[in-house]
DNA sequence: CTCTTGACTGAGG
DNA sequence: GCCTCAGCCAAGA
C-alpha cells in the first residue's frame, strides 16, 4: 500500500476531518503535516472542495489564523459559521475567537484518545 | 503534455 | 503586525 503520494493524502484528509471531535477545529497545515507534507496545505484544500459530497465536517477546518477563509465554499454566506457557532464555537468578522482553545491537533489523536 | 488556479503557510522586508 | 514572494502538489482546460 505504499503506492504514490496523492491517492492517500485525499483519504487521509477525509479519515482525519472526520475524526475532529464536536466543537473543535484544526488546520489545513496540521492536517497536511500529520499526512507527511507540511508544505501541502493547499491539497488539504483542495481535497476538501471535494469533500461536499461526502459526509465531511470541513466547517470545522479553517486556516492558521483561524479565519474561515473557506466560507465562501458552503452554501449561503455564513452556513460555516453557524455550524461552528453551533458547536460551540465563537466567532467574529469570519475569525474563530479564543482560537487555540478550540484547535485539535490530529497528533493528539494518536497520543492519546481525548 | 503545458499552463493556470487554488478552502495555505513560512520566511523576508 | 502587515505585505509580498516562493514553495507545495493536484486537478481542470
Amino acid at each position: 500500500m505504499k503506492d504514490k503520494k496523492g491517492h492517500n493524502f485525499y483519504s487521509k484528509v477525509y479519515e482525519i476531518v472526520r475524526l475532529i471531535p464536536l466543537g473543535k477545529v484544526t488546520t489545513y497545515g496540521a492536517i497536511a503535516n500529520f499526512i507527511g507534507s507540511p508544505r501541502s496545505s493547499k491539497m488539504v484544500g483542495w481535497a476538501m472542495n471535494a469533500s461536499h459530497k461526502l459526509n465531511i465536517p470541513s466547517h470545522r477546518v479553517v486556516n492558521r489564523k483561524g479565519l474561515l477563509t473557506g466560507k465562501h465554499h458552503f452554501q449561503g454566506s455564513n452556513l460555516m459559521q453557524q455550524l461552528l457557532e453551533n458547536e460551540g464555537i465563537k466567532i467574529e468578522e469570519n475569525k474563530i475567537q479564543n482560537f487555540n482553545n478550540h484547535f485539535w491537533d490530529p497528533n493528539s489523536m494518536i497520543d492519546r484518545k481525548n
